[in-house]
DNA sequence: AAAGCGGGGGA
DNA sequence: TCCCCAGCTTT
C-alpha cells in the first residue's frame, strides 16, 4: 500500500468533506448553465446569504438567457438594486444578448466562447464551466485565495500577478481530475465556512494535517492584506420635491459609472452643505428648513448628502431621464441606496429591501 | 499596477 | 470601527 500522491489526497479529502458538509444552496440542487451562471455572477464580491433572494427572483422573472435578453435595463436594475456593483447586471444583460446572438440563447460549452462573453473574467468562466459542463478549469475565489496560501503557506502578497499565477496553478493542479466543479466548490466552501479570514476553525478541516501555515502556527496571518486607503468624504447637496399630486422626483443617473442606471433624488456635488446650489437644476430650495443629513459608504468614499425640500421641477444635472413617481411606485424602481436612505430619514415611508421581494 | 465599483454582516 | 465577501473592467 503506497501512499497516495498529495494531490490525490487532497482531492479526496476536500471532495469527502464536502460531499458531508455542503450547504444546500438553491442553484445546487439546480446545477444547470444558466441558474449557475447567475449564482456566479451575483455572488461576485458578495456573500451567498445576500445573494440567494435575488438569485430568487431572478430566476422567477428571468428563467432563460432569452428571457433576460428581452428585458429592458430598467427593469432588471429594479430587480438588482440593493446587490450592489450594478456593472455586473448591466454586462450580465448584454452577456445574455451575445449568447442569444452568438450561440442561439444556449450557454455555450466551450470555455473560449463563454470567456467572451461580457463581464465574465477568469473566476467566472472557469466555475461556470466546472460546476455546469465538468471542465477542468479552475476558479479561484477571495476564498480559495486564502486556502491555497495557508495550504502552501505561501507568504508573498498574492495579488501581484505573478504570486497570483501560482495560486492558479496549484488550483488548476487540484481541479484536473475527478468532479472539477465539486472540488471547485469545495476549495471555495471550505474557506467560507472552516477557513475563515480569523479563527479559522482547523479541527475541522478535512485537510488540516497538509496545512503548512497550520504546522507553523501562522494561519491567521496568511495570506498577508494589502494596506488600505483611506476614503474620502464628498458631500453631496439634494431636494426633496413634490409636484402637485404628491409626487416625487427623481433622476435617473447616466448608464455608466457610480450607480449607474439607477434612479435618486435631485442633487448634485457640493463642496459642504450649500442648500443654493440646488438652484442650478432649476429648483427652489427652502432654505429656512434644517437640511436632513444622511451618510452613505461606498467601497472608495463616503458621501454626506444633506436633503432639503424645494420646489420647482428639476431640469438639467448629471442624469438622463426627470420623472415623478407616486410613493407607491417606489418600491421594485431601481433606486439607489443614497437616495432609499435619504428618503426614509425624511419620512417617506418605504419598505426595507431585505423584505421588499416576495419569497 | 492601480483605481473604480455597493452594500451588508460579523468581529 | 474595520474587514472582507463565489471579481471584472478601465486607465
Amino acid at each position: 500500500m503506497s501512499e497516495p500522491a498529495p494531490v490525490a489526497l487532497l482531492r479526496d479529502r476536500l471532495l469527502g468533506w464536502y460531499d458531508a458538509h455542503r450547504r444546500d444552496l438553491p442553484w445546487r440542487r439546480d446545477p444547470r448553465p444558466w441558474p449557475v451562471w447567475l449564482s456566479e455572477v451575483m455572488c461576485q464580491q458578495t456573500r451567498v446569504d445576500s445573494a440567494i433572494p435575488y438569485w430568487r427572483r431572478f430566476m422567477a422573472a428571468f428563467p432563460t438567457p432569452a428571457d433576460l435578453a428581452a428585458a429592458p435595463l430598467d427593469r432588471i436594475l429594479g430587480l438588482w438594486a440593493g446587490l450592489g456593483y450594478y456593472a455586473r447586471a448591466r454586462n450580465l444583460h448584454a452577456a445574455a444578448q451575445q449568447v442569444v446572438a452568438r450561440h442561439g440563447g444556449a450557454v455555450p460549452d466551450d470555455p473560449q466562447a463563454f470567456g467572451a462573453l461580457k463581464g465574465v473574467g477568469r473566476y467566472t468562466r472557469g466555475a461556470v464551466m466546472s460546476i455546469a459542463f465538468g471542465h477542468r478549469l479552475p476558479a479561484v475565489d477571495g476564498n480559495a485565495v486564502r486556502v491555497i496560501c495557508r495550504l502552501d503557506r505561501l507568504t508573498d502578497d498574492p495579488r501581484p500577478p505573478r504570486n497570483k499565477e501560482v495560486i492558479w496553478r496549484r488550483a488548476a493542479a487540484l481541479v484536473d481530475g475527478p468532479r472539477p466543479g465539486d472540488l471547485n466548490q469545495a476549495i471555495m466552501e471550505l474557506g467560507a465556512t472552516v477557513c475563515s479570514p480569523k479563527s479559522p476553525a482547523c479541527l475541522l478541516c478535512p485537510v488540516a494535517d497538509r496545512c503548512l501555515a497550520r504546522a507553523a502556527g501562522v494561519q491567521q496571518a496568511l495570506p498577508v492584506k494589502p494596506k488600505r486607503k483611506k476614503r474620502r468624504t464628498a458631500h453631496r447637496v439634494a431636494a426633496l420635491v413634490r409636484d402637485g399630486e404628491g409626487r416625487i422626483w427623481l433622476g435617473r443617473r447616466p448608464t455608466d459609472g457610480l450607480l449607474g442606471g439607477l434612479w435618486g433624488l435631485p442633487a448634485v456635488d457640493a463642496p459642504g452643505p450649500d442648500g443654493p446650489a440646488l438652484r442650478t437644476l432649476g429648483l427652489e430650495p427652502d432654505l429656512d428648513a434644517e437640511p436632513v443629513t444622511v451618510e452613505h459608504g461606498f467601497t472608495h468614499l463616503v458621501w454626506r448628502v444633506h436633503t432639503w425640500p424645494a420646489r420647482g421641477a428639476p431640469t438639467g444635472g448629471e442624469v438622463e431621464v426627470w420623472r415623478a413617481f407616486a410613493e407607491g411606485e417606489l418600491p421594485g424602481l431601481g433606486l439607489s441606496g443614497p437616495s432609499l436612505k435619504a428618503l426614509r430619514a425624511c419620512g417617506v415611508n418605504l419598505p426595507h429591501r431585505r423584505g421588499a421581494g416576495r419569497r
